[in-house]
DNA sequence: CCCCACCGTTGCCAAAAAAGCAACAGATGA
DNA sequence: TCATCTGTTGCTTTTTTGGCAACGGTGGGG
């Protein structure tokens, strides 16, 4: 049953009790078994890890830092030991993903059927939601992990792993200003925009910009969904304001292009893994983890 | 020696060799000694980790989540077992700490003393630096942790934890402009103002709003050093632009006062405690990580 | 086709490790 | 000083683990 030595579990109990005796007793094992494995466990790391007192045992400074160490691992394995009941139970482990749109279309179907392949008894539960709603599933427990973009810092959510990416203009090939490498917000005024909803670029720099500068834009809609304004962008309704990712496949397909924005005012947008802080992560969770790490870190590479 | 169940130790050869015998073999035991602790972790997981093929055993789903985890444990357990050679040796481990001037002046040292109370026998390394020489000694191992203030996302260094804190004027309390509970940039344009050293302010708001709206300053000083900085604006010699951790003593002095800087282009001073990604944490420096983490977190709420 | 090589598995027995029991020395407090 | 707590240590028993040989099954090559 317990994945680690007898004698790691019952230094932890000594440590937690201060005392040999009463350790043997809550660990229902005579006083002397418990003294030798501690003894053996401070002959083989050739390092004291108790000083012995009149009244007791009291941890070393090694003693403290193994101490925390088992702590950890026995964490670890009230967790993988969860996973194998869900498992046995029901069937599978599940992870609940929060996601923004950008991600939900291309890159996370393709890390979850890759990590699929490994781990076939792994479920998954994939939601799109806005950077807020993310943040407050993370926090609650609703969701395991979660992708957002410009997410503003929470004392209990723990970013795994950051990426950038330019932001830019999006419009049909044949549009004027396709010619550009670069473009600029008040080239953009020239022709019909497509903007997000208030509740989707809320914090961005796009936002304080337009409210800023106050450039007078000619407003063709307003969107809750990167679908739709990808959709209108095709049509050639005019200009929509994205990430390079929202479009991979779109840009793939000739029928969409990319062109970062050079004013210096707007910044980048940032998309974050993060999962929640106190909470530790099951091995399933890690791996998934490292997995979407890693194709974000390599899609940011990419542009 | 091993700290971790001869179960699991097996398992993992086996699950690297893909064979009983040949793991058996490189273990110096016999197949049948393997086989029974695999098929006793199996009854005792109530999971099978393998499947048997005619040609070998193959990692089922869950045995895969076990190996990863057990992989960690194996990195963890050389990890406390350096710690204890060091300890060992030269009688005690090293932690060491890069960090900006904001930190090391009375947060750093608190901290510093409260992790020798209980684990006396760690020393530090403690250097003072700009925020990129600390990503650099991050990245290349020279120190264990750092401490930055404003540093651009690296994909070779882990954010443990970030602090926001804002950005304001610091002067003496009988200047004119400490009756306002928050002052504006253009405020200050009519005193003598001391401004950092290129270096120490590259890449901060401050100075994309110094530079974008050239706000006229009469400069007394630029000064390479907080130290410095506040000398003379503790001697009455202009205002100081600096977060509220750098003056938390001279405030409690008595002897300068912070006011914010309400300019919305000002944005707050953000402080990270950062590490190398891929480098694993001793327990030592996990715990001086969580103690300092913990200390970050408090002084945030303070203010 | 058979045979050989390889696989995991199991029964039997020896070796090793852990636990139980009782007694010991030392320190503390009534 | 006695009673009581602490950790420690022989000695014995119990439990666990490993070694050896053999078994049943599968796949490839002569």
């Amino acid at each position: 049953m317990p994945l680690m030595t007898t004698a790691l579990r019952y230094f932890e109990e000594v440590a937690r009790q201060g005392s040999l005796r009463k350790a043997a007793e809550r660990l229902h094992v005579a006083a002397s078994a418990v003294n030798r494995q501690i003894l053996k466990l401070e002959e083989e790391l050739e390092v004291p890890l108790f000083e012995r007192l009149p009244r007791g045992m009291r941890l070393s400074s090694a003693g403290e830092l193994l101490l925390y160490q088992v702590r950890q691992w026995q964490r670890d394995e009230r967790q993988i030991l969860g996973v194998f009941d869900e498992i046995r139970g029901a069937g599978c482990a599940e992870i609940r993903v929060a996601s923004v749109e950008s991600m939900t279309d291309l890159t996370l179907p393709a890390v979850m059927q890759r990590f699929k392949q490994r781990y076939s008894q792994v479920r998954f539960e994939l939601l799109t939601c806005l950077t807020d709603v993310i943040v407050e599933r993370i926090v609650s427990g609703e969701s395991d992990i979660g992708i957002c973009v410009n997410a503003s810092p929470n004392p209990r959510v723990r970013t795994l792993r950051s990426a950038t990416f330019r932001f830019g203009a999006v419009m049909t090939p044949d549009h004027p200003l396709a010619r550009q490498k670069e473009v600029k917000l008040k080239d953009c005024a020239e022709y019909c925009v497509i903007l997000p909803d208030k509740d989707m670029y809320r914090g961005s720099t796009l936002e304080q910009t337009l409210a800023h500068h106050q450039v007078a834009f000619s407003t063709f809609a307003e969107c809750s969904r990167v679908l739709s304004i990808k959709s209108l962008a095709r049509a050639g309704l005019g200009i929509a304001f994205l990430n390079p990712l929202d479009i991979v496949r779109e840009a793939q397909l000739g029928e969409l292009v990319f062109r970062p924005l050079s004013d210096h005012q707007i910044a980048d947008a940032r998309l974050d893994i993060c999962v929640a802080r106190e909470r530790p992560m099951s091995p399933a969770l890690a791996l998934f983890a490292e997995m979407l790490s890693e194709t974000l870190a390599e899609e940011e590479r990419r542009g």
